[in-house]
DNA sequence: AACTATTTATAAGA
DNA sequence: TTCTTATAAATAGTT
């Protein structure tokens, strides 16, 4: 739109390319928006700035709760292992190794902190057949 | 826009909110794309029809890859750990129980089932502290 | 930040 | 459902 046609690649200048996301991130939100309402549904919305700063939107749920009706879609997006680890650094390099860190936060009762030490027993026991089952093939 | 200048509520024909819905969705990946394109950046986006059925779009990275570097994100949006865990059922009985499995799927190496291990054992470890410090509160 | 000439999206209609 | 078209909305380049 606008006084000419663009041509669909990467905007080359990091001004103009900053501002047309500026510009077109409000948009897409207001779009989104307009979806959710005139539509009454779920939408959820994550972009990223050439800067790297994150940018959401959601209706009704969270985004993170939008997200997850996905992961629990198995047939439908699959979601590696590895990417529901919080990824810290990963590395290029010889063995391209992950490196893990563990987010405990924000259990609020023993009986949530139960549940989760199974779900951590059993994801224990999974890995081991895994590793087993690895190094023998 | 169009004929006439439509009004910000929910569409309560459902033939025609399921035709705005399916239109709508289609531009908003585009837009979506574009932004991605012209602005060399992630983008995920994720839209539930009226029937509830998913449609995705992401640039570069999966889906949830991209809702990943959200979740690393914790001073952003902050997702509880149970939410990172795939929920089976939340059943809002007594005790609020949450079920939890785990998907340890498509590890690769040796090294990287490792590296998961190292997560788990130190999250058991955590979570095991958070139970005692709950009780003693 | 605002403006505006154009392009693009789309609500109704066919 | 798919196509058309009048009109609303977005926006590229400009100021």
């Amino acid at each position: 739109m606008g006084r000419n046609k663009l041509v669909m690649k990467k905007i080359e200048d990091s001004t103009s390319r900053q501002q047309t996301y500026s510009k077109r991130k409000d948009s897409i939100i207001k779009k989104a928006n307009e979806l959710a309402v005139l539509c009454d549904t779920n939408v959820a919305l994550l972009m990223f700035s050439p800067n790297s700063q994150v940018t959401s939107y959601s209706r009704k749920r969270s985004v993170e709760d939008i997200m997850l009706r996905v992961v629990n879609h198995p047939g439908r997006l699959n979601m590696r292992v590895e990417d529901i680890m919080p990824r810290v650094v990963n590395q290029p390099g010889e063995l391209n190794r992950r490196y893990y860190e563990p987010q405990v936060k924000n259990i609020r009762s023993v009986q949530e902190a139960s549940a989760y030490q199974q779900f951590l027993m059993s994801a224990m026991e999974q890995i081991q057949l895994s590793k087993v089952s690895i190094s023998q093939s």
